[in-house]
DNA sequence: TTGAAAGCGCTAACAC
DNA sequence: GTGTTAGCGCTTTCAA
């Protein structure tokens, strides 16, 4: 590990720079610059007109360690790249720009110690809050996020026990449920394709559930496939393609995500297979991709949007710190028959 | 804007807790914990004992404040939601991970004044480096970017005058070579369907280059058709059929993105128009997406991966900081027709 | 190898 | 309405 050639401020401006430009105290420069206190309309306007004509700006390192406060939130969450986080993003983002509240996003890639050094290394910023996705950490991470002092949040989740607040759905209930809609629908044998990522823990519940509801229907899962890596389109695609060729008699699909279902919905309806008649499909997230499939593919809403706002209002003060458990909503599409 | 509820740390343990708790000074501790100048291995791992036995984290503001060092790497990017700037993110942290230098993210939502105030922000936590999309910005924050001191990295354009530092392609001329490519397969009546956004500049100057091109072969685009807002994919499955059906005659369509153009695609191929025969589609991103799509659509790779990991090497200084043009590359797909 | 003193740039608290 | 003083928690520098 090279050393860094991290940023050497020196010479940048402060606020003395400002306070001689404009012949007032650095005080009040500060009670300027802050909004803070009342400071004349005259003094005002020379403190901004001195700062700006200097490009002065201000130094938030030394304002936090001298206030105590710092108007940052830890987001962090296992990847960008999978459409469903945008999404909360989306939500944390709309609640905290009323709160002069900053999202900071950490990335994890399904990495318990990634997700251990990114949580150091954010706290060690002292946060207002701290958002995680997943109620799964390392004990160390744990600890931090216990004695840090600080709202922690966790969301997309809720079967386990969460340090301080959550807010999400039941993977759990939403496999079960989606288990519950396919066997009344009269499908028997089913398959699943998921991801091959042991800390998805989330995708992990969903199956769980998904295979207790069959148990309870004296049902189990007849195949199932996995992937990792590559094209999620494309791997859906072939993935369907060779548990097919495997288990040809299979009469239903369940995929662990959407876009991986949106690439087996495009195989079977090439290959000229009779969906929903023959054989039924689903995934989960009810990401707005598969408003352009050809066909609406079954799916369930994981309220990433909501999950991101509400997680941002308990974090803003806006909302008791508890537990929010929201009801994932079932799309059935047009890829499941009508029981 | 209601205060925000910024966290207290007045109670948060700090070097003199672990240095009374282990005995040495705080001065040592201090060097133990970051690993600097020889300390006997009987101190170290009192200090490593007792410092993880309180569960003490380093408060790096303080430390930012009297190292005048920030290991944080500003990354400013128009949006997290279309699958592009993921990728750079990837090549981004690759490099980075190797640094100790820290990525952190802000989303302007292709909003100039947006733009503005997180570059703000981000300046007044005095980061390492900058790397930001696009080559305009307001003066504001062009100056904001000179005065700072600190690498800039403006990235995915070339097309312009970057502060310091670029990485990217040229729009104007994967515009010019889309037509160029287009009208040496014979087509004619060319058709240019895009986002309704003022401001994502890369996509107007590719559309430039492409207009160019055109005027070149005494061509030029015979329609054109905008969205914002809502599924790519569906928007383009919505305006493709919208376009032909008014000019109906078109023999070619160019998408701004990948996205609509898959849209686009499915939309053809479900009507059942002979694609590239009597239609050919090209789109712009080289997304993997496209790997699943049941025949590919032609596109050019904007080579985000590579653009992200050479912006990144440059700000961590493993690089000269130049301009450092990569050609976009051509992926013909099989919705163009052999010349 | 370790410690003591000074100060990074700003703001809380208090005077005026 | 404005200024002064004393730190915030660390690291730099220098001395031992």
């Amino acid at each position: 590990m090279s050393k860094p050639p991290v940023a050497d401020h020196r010479h940048a401006l402060t606020l003395r720079d400002v306070s001689e430009a404009s012949g007032v105290s650095e005080m009040t420069v500060s009670r300027v610059l802050r909004s803070r206190g009342d400071v004349s309309d005259a003094t005002r306007s020379k403190v901004l007109e001195a700062a700006r004509a200097l490009g002065y700006v201000p130094n938030k390192i030394a304002g936090a360690l001298a206030s105590q406060r710092v108007n940052l939130v830890a987001v962090i969450i296992p990847s960008l790249s999978n459409m469903v986080f945008p999404e909360v993003m989306t939500g944390i983002s709309e609640v905290l720009d009323h709160t002069g509240l900053q999202p900071v996003v950490g990335v994890t890639n399904y990495a318990p110690d990634r997700e251990e050094a990114v949580l150091y290394e954010m706290l060690s910023w002292r946060p207002s809050g701290v958002i995680i996705a997943g109620l799964e950490h390392t004990d160390a991470a744990r600890a931090m996020m216990q004695n840090s002092g600080i709202p922690i949040v966790e969301i997309m989740d809720v079967d386990g026990t969460p340090i301080d607040a959550a807010v999400g759905i039941s993977h759990r209930r939403a496999g079960r449920q989606m288990a519950e809609a396919i066997i009344a629908a009269g499908y028997r044998r089913i398959g699943f394709l998921g991801t091959m990522m042991p800390d998805d823990h989330r995708a992990r519940k969903r199956l769980e559930g998904f295979t207790a509801a069959l148990a309870a229907a004296g049902l189990s899962v007849a195949d199932q496939e996995f992937y990792s890596g590559g094209s999620a389109l494309l791997k859906g695609r072939e993935m369907t393609q060779t548990i097919l060729k495997r288990t040809p008699d299979l009469d239903f699909l369940y995929y662990s995500n959407d876009m991986i279902g949106a690439g087996g919905l495009l195989h079977c309806l090439e290959a000229g297979i009779d969906v929903p008649g023959k054989l039924g499909m689903a995934g989960f997230n009810g990401v707005d991709l598969l408003d352009g499939l050809p066909i609406q593919l079954a799916t369930m809403d994981a309220c990433r949007h909501e999950v991101g706002r509400i997680a941002a209002e308990i974090v803003a003060g806006q909302r008791a710190s508890e537990v929010v458990e929201l009801l994932p909503i079932m799309q059935p599409g047009a890829t499941i028959r009508k029981a």
